[in-house]
DNA sequence: AATCTTTATCGTAATATTGCAATATAATAA
DNA sequence: TTATTATATTGCAATATTACGATAAAGATT
């Protein structure tokens, strides 16, 4: 088929599985590491500073809006892209649980 | 194109997004949840749990494996499959360098 | 107004992913 | 040996992703 059955996993597991598709693109992951390292959250160079075409990164500035990683605000000319702290920490309380369970079990069979 | 240029950014930038990756289908957090899950990790069920034919879900294991997230011992007639805690603890790492940089900019211009 | 700058969208080609039936492999059980 | 059980591989169709040239949209500058 292509498509992901969707329907047959709990809203949790979506939502996780989007946000972690999200940052599953070096571009992306160049994207959100760029966004830290520039003190104000305006980055309209942002084209520049990546190997790819403007089109090419705009598309994945979409992508990382649309798992509500970035949040984008019109700045007069430019856009002003900062990182959602809230969507982030989805997937840091599923790597906390995931540790706790891990730390629980301490099962060494591999 | 389709293909993912990932020449042109940095080996780790190309890791966390491959980690990420695996981890974006919800069929894949769904394995991990249930590896969790079980007391030992002797999952040779785990078809059964999931709504997807066996040859899918193989598929899904392979590319967990793949990625280094779980780990695979051959047990008798069964497979024996657990989660790897240091390649999750890559992307724990670049979470908890996120939150830092987030903590010392506090720019809230969005 | 005319131009520049920045970002978005459209169209399209190349490639990757998802899913499963059919089949293969390999260890165990009868 | 002949099932049985568990997992992997192959082949293929449907769909998604990636990338970019061309073009559009919209505010800023001259």
């Amino acid at each position: 088929m292509g498509a992901s059955k969707t329907d047959h996993f709990t809203e949790k597991q979506n939502q996780l599985a989007a946000i972690a598709k999200a940052l599953g693109h070096p571009a992306r992951v160049a994207i959100i590491e760029y966004l830290l390292s520039v003190d104000s959250c305006i980055c309209s160079d942002i084209v520049n500073v990546l190997p790819l075409a403007q089109p090419t990164v705009s598309q994945h500035l979409k992508e990382l809006k649309n798992a509500g990683i970035i949040k984008g605000n019109i700045e007069g000319n430019a856009i002003c892209y900062c990182i959602n702290e809230e969507t982030l920490s989805i997937l840091q309380a599923f790597f906390a649980h995931i540790n706790n369970h891990l730390q629980i079990k301490k099962s060494n069979c591999c």
